[in-house]
RNA sequence: GCGGGUGUGGCGGAAUCGGUAGACGCGCCAGACUCAAAAUCUGGUUUCCGUAAGGAAGUGGGGGUUCAAGUCCCUCCACCCGCACCA
């Protein structure tokens, strides 16, 4: 009698050929029904929490969504089949200027044309077998949504993270209206055409600085991100530790300017001082001197951004003043650069050409003195005026400080100046406060009231969220929000008297800095509940390389910001991060201006989405680039029909099927078990750690090939046949998840493979009696032979040297030395 | 300029810890099936020499370490990404 197993019932009807539209549909359909998808919190399970970057809603998936949201479901999927608790949602970063333009175009409310968009790409997604949890799904531009940042924002009001200063925007003149950089077109309004002014408006900001430090410093304990994205934000954040010193002014007792410099040991080498063209004491020097009025003037009006920095001369005039060196007393020069920046440190320098390349090309124009106090401490002898030494070494002509390194002066410089209170030791950062209001109408409002003395107060907590109008007329000129009173008119909170409330919105970048965390408990009565410690954080972050330094950032920060505010426990909100690379075509991005677009949905109608996501995940390694290649899809195809064919002529063969007898096993068998439990370990480390999904595939499908060959149906036969077929279903299950939950029911298993666990390969069947050696003489290989598995370094290096074709190239040459590498090679060298 | 990365057949890519370079797929060539085509199956496919067995060369260029280098070190070149006067 046959042991009972799965092959005992009756097994569903299994077409021959392989219809994909079908099986996704009955699947998906299966899914649905079950609610496979939909996850609660339980303590007594370990979580998985997968998150991919939410879309915005443009209005269709384009394959960069596609390889995205395949790679995270792929890995959600294995999760699962390791038994963990997985949460992987979808929603919507429904808020942004393209929605504006279209609605200019088409003469459509933004709202309404991004809710569209949002329905289509739904079907979409859900068309491609994603496993969401639906019910978590969530849209920022809904007040639900967004009333929980404006109400964080009215508590950061409150606590001086957020405030107001004065910024530079984009104004045109023509259209009267404030533009976004992309609206900015070589320095021209995208619509009007008019070269774009600079304008100085009130905005608001949320003091990231503050948390600079911890930003950085976390970096490092973020093992779990690529290395790249690291360096990228420690760069933007741009840590730098140096000295603020105060220099007098000679022709103006009482006045001083502060001077930032990293490099104090280079102190004693400078020539001159420069300020940046907006510094106050340029200004006051200009009032008497029409030609540097002419010349700060000029630097105004400069390009400050894009390529014109880039070349950009460096230009500057003599101010006529002169500053002291707080150390030496020496006069030095001051003169108004044009690179000097007045947005970092003090807007102020101390100059030294010999020890800085700006300085240095600043110098050499301006016929300004070169003098070397820092010198290699290894005696290498330096032409000076050719070019600046920049690197750390021994000081010289430096007084009392000559002779210490580098490191020694700047400790000493500082502590002189310190102590005389001619300085202090500073802290910079790269990285500013983020600018959030924008000028425009598609975002969530600012919850602000401005009062007449232009005094803004935060909207009280009971009257959130500040919901925005949807249907508006929009022309696109100014934002609509000016043109409603229902909108703008209210009330001072405090008392009553009539007020303006604010028309700004925020950043789009304010609603995708927390969404992760909404995805925890979409429905709570708060900005996060309880449920957001359970879930939180992220264990799999999953996105574009573009958004290595500001979305990541600002959610970095975000999570500090709920975390202080007794939100979330955790300090950072990503585990891993995973960045995919870009889908190219003829070598280019795809991008619509360019013309060289796929469209998933063709494709998707055409294939399926087994073969579209196989073929995503098997034309490249997740990080790198994918080239587009229509006949790779092809190939996709055909090995989901080839695997198909496999499995519907395997179950349609009369007779049950036993489990395997590893003791009653022939050679072949054997092998066969063997090569099944050497691709079940393979595919495991591959997906499970390295994330190398291409490689995967590939093993299973030499597997499958080698399935193809297969003819034993006897007993055995067939039972190692169907463990190896039961095992590429469930190693390709989380890749191509609808042909597998129909593959698995034809295999004759009642739990779906969505809920199957993970293969485990078997120590026992990758055991071998003889290896395949490989012989070397001199590095070069000259021969295979067979061994037994526990031969020993004797025997390898005897059966080596009897080698056939071995034996021709010793000839009859003096063997020097053998080398033995067990399990894998002989190397003879003569 | 600074920082990071990549360079392997006709193409996408593999080679995980210094140990058989080119797995797997695409394309191409030949064959089987077919009236024919598609589909499918079988075999071949780095280059050069050779009917073959086999040999030589070969991972952007040059040099080095090692019994052994795509992998490590030095140097140069090309391309990609990020930052870009940050004192």
């Amino acid at each position: 009698m046959l042991p009972p197993g799965p092959s005992t019932q009756a097994l569903p009807i299994m077409e021959d050929r392989y219809h994909p539209e079908k099986v996704e549909k009955e699947a998906q359909r299966f899914w649905d029904e079950h609610e496979t998808f939909r996850v609660t919190e339980d303590p007594s399970r370990e979580k998985f929490y997968c998150l991919c970057m939410f879309p915005y809603p443009s209005g269709q998936l384009h394959m960069g969504h596609v390889r995205n949201y395949t790679i995270g479901d792929v890995i959600a999927r294995y999760q699962r089949m390791l038994g963990k608790n997985v949460l992987q949602p979808m929603g919507w970063d429904a808020f942004g200027l393209p929605a504006e333009n279209a609605a200019v175009e088409n003469k459509v409310p933004p709202a309404r044309w991004t809710y569209a968009n949002i329905d289509y790409m739904r079907t979409q997604l859900k068309r491609l077998g994603f496993g969401y949890d639906w019910s978590r799904e969530l849209t920022t531009c809904r007040p639900e949504y967004y009333r929980w940042e404006q109400w964080l924002f009215t508590r950061l009001l409150e606590k001086g993270i957020a405030y107001k200063k004065n910024a530079e925007v984009n104004w045109d003149p023509v259209d009267q209206t404030v533009l976004a950089n992309e609206q900015v077109i070589e320095g021209r309004g995208w619509r009007s055409g008019a070269p774009v002014e600079r304008r100085e408006i009130s905005q608001w900001f949320l003091k990231i600085t503050a948390y600079a430090d911890e930003l950085l410093e976390e970096l490092d304990r973020l093992e779990g991100w690529p290395e790249a994205v690291r360096t990228m934000q420690r760069n933007w954040i741009g840590r730098s530790d140096g000295l603020e010193m105060v220099f007098d002014i000679a022709e103006a007792p009482g006045e001083s300017i502060r001077v930032y410099t990293t490099r104090p040991d280079t102190l004693m080498g400078a020539t001159f001082a420069a300020v940046a063209a907006a510094h106050p004491l340029a200004r006051r020097a200009a009032a008497e001197n029409p030609e540097l009025a002419r010349f700060i003037e000029s630097c105004q009006s400069l390009e400050t951004s894009e390529e014109a920095l880039e070349t950009a001369e460096k230009l500057g005039m003599a101010s006529g003043l002169s500053a002291i060196n707080p150390v030496s007393g020496e006069h030095l020069p001051v003169w108004v650069a044009n690179f000097v920046l007045m947005t970092y440190g003090t807007g102020a320098i101390m100059s030294v050409p010999a020890h800085d390349h700006r300085d240095h090309e600043f110098a050499k124009k301006y016929g300004l003195p070169i003098r070397q106090v820092i010198f290699p401490a290894d005696g290498t002898e330096l032409d000076i005026e050719e070019t600046a030494y920049v690197d750390k070494g021994i000081v010289g002509n430096s007084g009392e400080f000559s002779g210490l390194t580098s490191e020694q002066a700047f400790e000493a410089i500082a502590d002189h100046l310190e102590s005389h209170q001619r300085g202090e030791r500073k802290v910079n950062y790269r990285l500013r406060d983020w600018g959030v209001s924008r000028q425009r109408y598609w975002g969530a409002p600012v919850p602000v009231v401005n009062t007449p003395t232009g005094e803004p107060v935060a909207v009280p907590v009971g009257e959130l969220p500040v919901t925005l109008p949807e249907e508006i007329e929009f022309q696109g000129l100014g934002s609509p929000l000016r043109d409603i009173p229902e909108f703008y008119e209210t009330t001072d909170p405090r008392d009553g008297s009539p007020a303006v409330r604010e028309t700004d919105t925020f950043d789009t970048f304010v609603e995708s800095s927390w969404y992760y965390a909404r995805f925890a408990c979409p429905d709570a009565s708060a900005m996060l509940d309880e449920r957001a410690n359970y879930w939180l954080p992220v264990d799999q972050y999953i996105g574009g390389i573009e958004h290595a330094i500001l979305h990541l950032l600002y959610a970095r920060f975000f999570h500090k910001l709920m975390r202080d505010e007794g939100l979330v426990e955790s300090d950072e909100p990503f585990t891993n991060l995973l960045t995919q690379g870009m889908v190219l075509k003829d070598g280019s991005k795809m991008s619509k201006s360019k013309g060289n677009t796929v469209d998933p949905q063709a494709l998707i109608e055409r294939y399926g989405a087994d073969t579209v996501r196989l073929y995503m995940m098997f034309a490249s390694p997740p990080e790198q680039t994918l080239e587009w290649s229509d006949s790779s899809v092809e190939g996709a195809s055909r090995f989901l029909r080839k695997l198909w064919k496999l499995v519907a002529g395997h179950v349609k063969e009369p007779g049950a099927v036993t489990a395997v007898e590893p003791a009653g096993l022939d050679d072949a068998q054997r092998a066969l078990r063997r090569r099944t439990h050497q691709i079940i370990a393979k595919a495991s480390d591959d997906v499970g750690r390295r994330y190398t999904f291409n490689t995967a595939i590939a093993a299973v499908m030499e597997l499958v090939n080698h399935l193809q060959r297969w003819e034993d149906d006897s007993r055995q036969g067939r039972a190692v046949m169907r463990e190896a077929l039961e095992s590429a279903v469930l190693l390709l299950a989380p890749i191509v998840p609808h042909v597998a939950h129909r593959l698995w029911l034809a295999l004759g298993h009642e739990t779906p493979v969505v809920d199957s666990p993970w293969p485990t390969a078997d120590d026992s069947a990758l055991e071998r009696d003889t290896l395949e050696i490989v012989v070397q003489v001199n590095g070069k290989l000259r021969g295979h032979v067979a061994v037994s598995v526990d031969a020993d370094r004797g025997e390898l290096e005897r059966e080596a040297l009897a080698n056939q074709n071995v034996r021709k190239f010793l000839a009859d040459k003096p063997v020097r030395k053998v080398i033995v590498v067990p399990g894998r090679l002989v190397n003879i060298v003569i």
